[in-house]
DNA sequence: CTATTTAATTCAAGCGCTTGCTTGAATTAA
DNA sequence: TTAATTCAAGCAAGCGCTTGAATTAAATAG
């Protein structure tokens, strides 16, 4: 048992475990008998609380909701998109970074986003869908565009690909470049190099819907 | 035994198979079982021509390299910044295109990037290493900058991210904005504002290096 | 060319282990 | 007494891997 916080009943200490679990090794290479053993809990208990392993996994992705929707400010009218932008990467780099110490939840719904396992609602899941049609509402305000296209479309995924390939290759990225991702200084100068990188592919887009 | 190509030993009916079931399963989750039968060989095949499953894993590894090769464009010394991306990210996305239909190898080494066996040299596994780094080579030229720093290695990052998330994410992008990615003219002109996209940003690390 | 020996290959069976899950009894709480 | 919870033990299935025999191919001898 390695919840140190007494007085919680084995439910909750499964979940809490479980959590764990997942987000470091994935849903398949999980095993109920680690989750079970760590949480000072009996085999049975994960099918006397909550059915089978999968239950218990979908289990972990009805509570939050909240922990992973993306800043409000971009909605918010009179954002300008360099504030949109900064403010869009330092949300999603906090996250991002997350993913290594502290919030497993975040973890683990990125890793389902990489990794499915094939056991959620396809609603659910789309952390990427929820934050790329963020952007492209926010894009579409800034370009004045009425309809979205491809073209608007593929800008909102590159934005998302420039956070994205941090976390993705965080490991190789810390390996490569010591001093890039380690101190709270280092992430402060990436998310504003990052924002002043987007803003420049934005604006190279305007440019090329006008010159069209 | 699906391997329809008749008259091939067993070995290489062995390879072709594993090499198809790891890319399609990773390769904790795939099972000398199965590779087996798909073969049409027995069980004791991957021991008796290979010793375990990992040395086979290992042995995919050893054919290639030139096949994950970055293009060469970038390092001649007469290319063009816009040449150059342009080139870059046409060879890159047939790259990750290729993951779904066809190289069964590439879709391997991706998913060793991004969820890595354990099993590999890390030297053998960067193909991200090997395009960052020769990203960070063809920017330092045109950039005219002596020693690379943080700010250029993670612009080089950033530009390997804005073409990843289209390997990572292509499942999600396919289903949110479709007519993105299916046809050859929709490859084309992703990559068309793929590079434009890219050099804006290359343009913005300038201008922000000059008024530093 | 045939017969015999030798080596290479294939095979079914199964071992030890881990997996998710079940069960009926023991324990605790109401 | 009744209900809720915990427990050890174990089942069936899948895993990687091993084994010794059966089969096939290759080499050698008559």
């Amino acid at each position: 048992m390695e919840d140190s916080t007494e007085a919680v009943d084995a439910r909750t200490r499964i979940l809490r475990t479980a959590l764990k679990v997942f987000a470091s090794k994935g849903y398949a290479q999980a095993s109920t008998r680690e989750i079970c053993q760590r949480a000072g809990v009996n085999v049975a208990g994960i099918h006397y609380y909550f059915g089978d392993k999968a239950s218990l996994y979908q289990e972990l992705f009805q509570i939050p909701e909240r922990m992973i929707r993306p800043p409000i400010i971009l909605d918010e009218a009179d954002t300008s998109l360099e504030a949109g932008l900064d403010a869009w990467y330092r949300h999603i780099m906090t996250f991002v970074l997350d993913a290594d110490s502290g919030s497993h939840m975040r973890l683990l719904f990125l890793r389902e986003q990489v990794d499915p396992s094939g056991l959620l609602d396809v609603d659910r899941v789309g952390i990427i869908g929820l934050y790329h049609a963020q952007l492209v509402r926010f894009l579409k305000r800034h370009l004045r565009i009425e309809e979205s296209d491809s073209a608007l479309n593929q800008l909102a995924f590159t934005l998302v690909g420039m956070a994205m390939v941090f976390y993705v290759e965080r490991a190789a990225i810390r390996q490569l470049t010591p001093g890039l991702m380690e101190s709270e200084e280092d992430l402060e100068a990436v998310v504003e190099r990052m924002a002043c990188h987007a803003l420049a592919a934005v604006e190279a887009e305007r440019l090329r819907r006008t010159s069209l």
